[in-house]
DNA sequence: AGAGGTACCTGGCAGC
DNA sequence: TGCTGCCAGGTACCTC
């Protein structure tokens, strides 16, 4: 499941291959993502310069020039740089071509991803616009993250999911941090003391960093086509490891739900 | 405005 | 074996 760290990983393995190609051929064999595909995106993207390509949040993003072409993964998104005639599986949607002998393509089992055409400014883009501050970037700080705390009575590892306040943060993410922080998932978030912000910010950017520098692996799957979803397992501490010992402490991980999400701690390093 | 719930979708798995 | 039902996940959107 892409989170911020694969996207991460995506954009340094495609960037170089894409950016000053021309865009000669689209393809689009599913429209129904998690919005539908414009229908004259084939149409409006043929013949345009790749000029950049970069990240914001979980979204991919490519300057066009006169527009903006945006991807999520979602669930189970991948973009994938295959040969031209690389056989074509059940969820491969869209491919974008080029003048030469590789396509990019977009494949996504869940089709919880998405890919828009904009010609508006990126600042104004409504998808854009309301998010956070990139949870890598100098802007989180524990300052920042106390004041965005205060007055905030849902669970901590709620609002450190909310893109309102750091983008990049899912599920599997938000759990370790929290264990790293020794902080309880469900502590009201206006509990959390600065000094707790200090070691949650801290987490949150040793986790970030450590997939990242593990998406190198990830990387060579991806632009091989094999595709190994098991990266960074080895090193989770509680996600998916519920009724299992800590590592630290040996008491059995707990799990429970918050914001519809499942959610494992221990209730030893994280007491409420 | 904030909090909680729902929807979207499919593969994988458990239980019958 | 085959069916049913649940779960996982990100995030916009809806309701209270």
């Amino acid at each position: 499941m892409p989170e911020l760290p694969e996207v991460q990983t995506v954009v340094d393995g495609i960037k170089s291959y894409l950016e000053g190609r021309v865009i000669q051929k689209v393809v689009v064999r599913q429209h129904q993502l998690r919005w539908p595909i414009d229908v004259n995106l084939a149409h409006e993207l043929v013949g345009l310069h790749i000029d950049k390509v970069w990240r914001r949040a979980k979204y991919l993003i490519f300057c066009l020039g006169e527009g903006t072409l945006l991807i999520h993964l979602g669930m189970s998104g991948r973009l994938q740089i295959v040969s031209d005639n690389a056989p074509l599986k059940k969820h491969d949607h869209v491919d974008l071509h080029f003048s030469s002998d590789k396509i990019l393509r977009y494949t996504d089992p869940r089709r919880f991803g998405a890919m828009l055409w904009t010609k508006a400014p990126l600042h104004q883009h409504p998808l854009l616009k309301m998010l956070g501050p990139e949870p890598l970037g100098p802007e989180f700080t524990p300052n920042y993250l106390y004041h965005r705390l205060q007055g905030r009575a849902a669970a901590i590892k709620c609002l450190l999911m909310n893109a309102q306040i750091v983008v990049g943060v899912g599920n599997i993410y938000a759990a370790e941090a929290l264990f790293q922080a020794r902080i309880h998932p469900a502590k009201p978030a206006n509990l959390v003391t600065k000094e707790q912000c200090s070691h949650l910010v801290l987490a949150v950017q040793k986790v970030l960093m450590a997939a990242i520098a593990k998406g190198g692996t990830t990387l060579k799957d991806f632009i091989n086509g094999e595709g190994n979803p098991g990266y960074f397992t080895q090193q989770l501490q509680v996600y998916g490891r519920a009724g299992m010992p800590c590592f630290q402490c040996k008491y059995t991980l707990s799990n429970m739900k918050l914001g519809q999400r499942s959610t494992v701690f221990c209730p030893h390093c994280q007491p409420a």
